[in-house]
DNA sequence: GAAGGTTTGTAATTGTGAGCACAAACCCTT
DNA sequence: AAGGGTTTGTGCTCACAATTACAAACCTTC
């Protein structure tokens, strides 16, 4: 059976809500409670579930922790996934000191950069490589997600490297719609997109009128 | 005409290769060529370009200038946006001194921190307020979009003054399903559950099987 | 242990966006 | 000026995701 893609998206989501809720003690939520909290409708939480198996109870709901457990399964988040970081400019020394990739098992051990000056430096108990080892190191210590925070004019260069060298998970922070083989997965964030299609409703809407736009 | 939010998401990707294409000097593009840049099917462009109006030439393809001013016109990019960033911390930072804002016509005018070792410094051309004075300010000195880069715990907190502030556009990069009343646009910024999402197919995928996640 | 009140899982329906296909329009060459 | 070759704009079809709706299952209370 094959799952849609946005059910996928969505997932995470649910994970983060029970988090939540666990660290509450929360023993139990239903799927009404956890669609409010979310701003997703509870039927379609129970069916995004129920492609995946019979979690809940009825008349009771979800046992927070087990439903925690199964998603932490199903998203292969219960291990542990190495990432490399490329390029260590403003944006990635951000995400290198970001502290919001390590409590969810993603850790970056590896950093890469072409800037002489940079290469060396030792940077959050990293030291960072010269990127024209890039090839070199990846293939000696594999990576599973690489995170591309280079200029946009050598973006596609790196991640078709990162490509050969076996990496099937890429996080784009270029400006490009750069494209990867099957089999590759790709996202990209993209804050002037975002800010560009924001742009048109607060142009088009004269001041609270229209819904909300979908994030 | 109600035009479908997926639609406005994609345009700004066109005028993305629109000024590319500019810029090396191509006055015509078909969609066919516009389309194998982005990925995306003839139909589909032409399609979400005809919701606007009929922008092109039979047996010729679309002007590009011509076709760019349009949907700079249609997006509300032939203007200035005012945008204020809340909390300066290390992605503060990083989004202060990214350079990809200002020529999309999107200026930080106001930068906000809570910790006293940061109000008052200058950074890139902006003395960091106090963020008790967020409101003040803003009422005064009204801002078109919002970003918000403050921890989990005080985003939907900000996210309110926001909005009582009268901003319509919130850019957030706070891991929360914050809410917002009708009428104000939010765009979130995820990358950690982009990570999770992928995990799922690395996980699921046995090398080189399936076809790429959409990005 | 029966009854009332919840909540799940899913079959059926609805809604919507993407792809297809083609007529109409345009360019260029001869 | 006519014909061949493109490419647009759009009606139509198809696919798929979201919603609805309800039977089955469960808990709690009396």
């Amino acid at each position: 059976m094959e799952i849609p893609p946005v059910v996928i998206d969505r997932l995470p989501l649910y994970t983060r809500a029970l988090s939540t809720l666990e660290e509450e003690g929360r023993e139990v939520v239903s799927s009404q409670e956890l669609g409010t909290l979310l701003g997703v409708t509870p039927a379609q939480i129970r069916k995004d579930l129920s492609y995946f198996g019979r979690f809940g109870k009825q008349g009771r709901g979800y046992n927070v922790r087990k439903l925690l457990d199964e998603l932490h399964h199903i998203l292969g988040l219960d291990r542990q996934w190495r990432m490399a970081v490329i390029g260590v400019g403003k944006l990635g020394l951000a995400i290198l000191g970001y502290e919001g990739f390590g409590p969810e098992g993603f850790r970056i051990v590896e950093a890469f950069d072409a800037d002489p000056k940079r290469i060396g430096q030792r940077i959050e108990n990293l030291t960072i490589r010269d990127a024209n080892d890039l090839e070199k190191t990846l293939l000696k210590n594999p990576v599973d997600v690489g995170i591309v925070a280079v200029p946009a004019e050598i973006a596609q260069n790196v991640i078709d490297t990162l490509v050969k060298c076996g990496v099937r998970a890429i996080l784009s922070y270029a400006p490009i719609p750069a494209r990867v083989p099957p089999g590759v997965y790709l996202k990209r964030i993209e804050p002037v997109l975002a800010l560009q299609s924001m742009a048109y409703y607060l142009k088009n809407s004269p001041r609270s009128t229209a819904a909300a736009a979908r994030s």
